[in-house]
DNA sequence: GCATTATTTTAATCATCATTAAAATTATTG
DNA sequence: CAATAATTTTAATGATGATTAAAATAATGC
């Protein structure tokens, strides 16, 4: 059995940790495509050469699959969110950058994320966390539209529902986007532009609220 | 057993038809809330104050209700559309109706509407007639950008990426809207700007593509 | 090469719901 | 009210697919 143990880094964890995540990106692509409920075990399996029963070395059930594949989700999105603090120079302009660096990993090679659909019937505790997460990524991009009104780069809005449109967005691009490279190349390109746009125009007639 | 005929609408069908309604509406909320794989028929039964079994009067599988779900979501979509169209002034005015009115069939007393997430579940003739009209339901909304473009209402874009981001962000709603009438309030007021605001913009380096 | 550990498979089992059939109830109509 | 049709329930049945246990295979370390 794999020992699972964090502590030092050894060749045997780390070949487990790269199947497992071979694992992670086949169920999601499977489950953007073929919904959850569609998908079986044996479906992700054979996207691997494996058998359905063989998956259970690397998770304990399918809620536990689903769950990894949201964190790792959610990990994506942190880190391009961070990455975009780190080198944007104003409000918007990290805005953008954000949207660009979450858009390409999720067209790009970091393989398909999974769209969160299915977190009501995660088991208590991980849902719990799976939706800290996604209340935390949902604050910081509302952070970063405050900041950028606070230094006059994006027009006064209500940040919760801009945040809600934006994101929103940006969460259905699995439910089209199937891998097509050409295609790919387009959203990284329009995306962070089309959902930007809006923020600088002034507003017709509501102030900031909230 | 019910007729199911078409010819002269009669009481019996008529009443059919508003419990079957409101089948659809509980449905759609379960699935909204807590999945498809998540709700259980007798989830949505219990809703209804109804057993299980009884839903079967009125459809004939899980899948037939799902299909149904969709069914209702294309319809509500596309009298949104068409009522748009018909009032609209110029192309901008007209999109910025159409997600006014489909918005307000969200939050409002249509009920919910149901997600399209498990398309790819459904059977083949199902399944095709789905996306057909979902296909239809893109290539409108892509029509009114042009129409847009053409009176100049709306800057050159591309169409495709366009409506994929203003449709994803409308797609969306359900997800995180769950009935707060205050919520609703404030979607209906927010959204058709903020989604609208940035096709009057104009862009930066891309001229209109295909 | 041997021993041990990691990985996968085979072959059941098990649970959950969806589904069905028949009976019971409720509504409608003449 | 009687008769018929509509609606719902009760009580099985069944299928799918997740899960498990034990055995088999492959990899690794000495």
């Amino acid at each position: 059995m794999q020992s699972q143990s964090s502590g030092t880094e050894n060749a045997i964890d780390s070949r487990f940790r790269v199947k497992r995540d071979r694992m992670l990106k086949a169920a999601a692509r499977c489950f953007n495509l073929k919904g959850y409920s569609g998908t079986s075990l044996k479906d992700v399996a054979d996207l691997l050469g494996l058998t359905d029963a063989a998956l259970y070395y690397y998770v304990r059930n399918k809620q536990e699959l689903v769950y990894l594949c949201y964190v790792r989700a959610a990990d994506v999105g942190r880190e391009a969110m961070q990455r975009a603090i780190d080198e944007g120079e104003n409000g918007l302009e990290t805005v953008r950058r954000y949207l660009r660096y979450h858009i390409e990993c999720m067209v790009g090679d970091q393989g398909p994320i999974a769209i969160m659909s299915e977190i009501p019937s995660l088991k208590p505790e991980h849902r719990e966390e799976v939706l800290e997460l996604s209340r935390r990524h949902s604050a910081a991009f509302e952070a970063l539209l405050e900041r950028g009104i606070a230094d006059g780069s994006i027009a006064p809005c209500d940040l919760r529902m801009t945040g809600n449109a934006i994101m929103g967005s940006l969460n259905w691009i699995p439910k089209w986007f199937h891998g097509d490279p050409a295609v790919a190349a387009k959203v990284v390109e329009e995306f962070p532009r089309i959902l930007s746009a809006g923020l600088t125009a002034r507003q017709q007639d509501s102030a900031q609220r909230k």
